[in-house]
DNA sequence: GGTTCTAGATACAGTGTGTATCTTCCGTTC
DNA sequence: GAACGGAAGATACACACTGTATCTAGAACC
């Protein structure tokens, strides 16, 4: 045993410090262990403190799955490509989508469930939180493939608007896995562009 | 307290009949309560026995939750129907699945989600489960279709042949609720056929 | 009617949750 | 810079659930 084994210097944490480390160590938890795995324990431990300092700020375990998917699942905003034609566009923003941190995030809950039950939180809020955060990028995209005249505009309805997207959402949510390539090419080319191209 | 109060003439079941009401209080527990508040003690008391006779079967809880949701969720095949036209048939049919006891069972395997992980389930299998059923249902009301002219057999792809399903799914995954009328006349209508008529 | 199987009861160790209490450090204030 | 107060971190507890083990008595089978 030399010395270099004792952990830490004993320094106590406080405020924003103390209150990152904590959701940090959670995040980490949920995402190596799953919900079910989950405990309040192995977040203490995690983060070098005891379980009352968690259950200080987070009187349940849903809650404290909440706050740390709250801090860091939906922080990041996606850049919205430009790449002078809709099928790129499109085609480039799906592809940031598969790595965005959002993704992470999505496999996270679609793995999580139960947490649901628990939480009064449910899939819904999540779709509306994606749908907003894409939805300017969507309309940005298409505004300037009408002004190119790659697309009619008469031939966009909120449906089609979103069919994309929803093929994209739904292959990541059943696959868990990023979308591959060819899925998205197929996405664009043989559904969205012969619906809406002039 | 009256006589009736007494519960039951203690008579002993055994073989299929134990097992089928071990698999059905199972089920109607993880309905009622969701996978995370779902607990072996409360199936044993629901189906009037002791833990031990579900552990004699099933020696995990995640392994009683598949074993009830194997039993449960999709033993129902939909029935095809034959409306006189593609369009009046694919409605038909999606207003069946809404319905029907599949549509539970994903409304239920969706907020599993821990289980996934433990089981080493995941919702690949059950999209393979689906497809496979409806797959056949498909290819049936699209035979018939192309028959009576109404599609472009030269316009099915394996993609477009997917497309109407898989946005059902996908806004039956996201709202866990029936998916309205409405919605499935917006795919059929504003993306299926535009992408298959001749 | 005796044998065998197993339903059902009960007890136990292990683990996790959430509450409560106590000491001790650290930031704030006078 | 000393005193104060709040919160960090440690510890102990009651309760619930899991999974194992053991016992007894009802049902099925010969």
């Amino acid at each position: 045993m030399s010395l270099s084994d004792v952990p830490e210097p004993q320094r106590r944490r406080h405020g924003a410090e103390l209150q990152t480390a904590l959701l940090d160590a959670a995040w980490d938890e949920l995402v190596e262990q799953g919900y079910d795995s989950f405990t309040i324990d192995a977040v203490a431990v995690r983060a070098h403190t005891s379980r009352a300092v968690l259950y200080r700020r987070w009187p349940t375990k849903p809650d404290l799955v909440k706050a740390a998917i709250a801090s860091r699942a939906f922080q990041q905003s996606l850049e919205i490509p430009d790449t002078g034609s809709v099928r790129g566009d499109l085609i480039a923003f799906m592809k940031l989508a598969n790595g965005s941190r959002a993704q992470q995030g999505l496999v996270l809950i679609t793995r999580l469930g139960a947490f649901y039950s628990d939480a009064g939180t449910n899939l819904t809020e999540l779709r509306r939180g994606l749908m907003q955060a894409r939805g300017e990028a969507v309309d940005q995209m298409l505004a300037r493939a009408i002004d190119r005249g790659e697309i009619d505009p008469a031939k966009l309805t909120p449906r089609t608007r979103r069919v994309a997207f929803d093929l994209f959402l739904h292959e990541l949510m059943l696959t868990l896995e990023p979308v591959p390539d060819d899925s998205i090419a197929e996405i664009v080319d043989e559904i969205f562009l012969p619906l809406v191209a002039p």
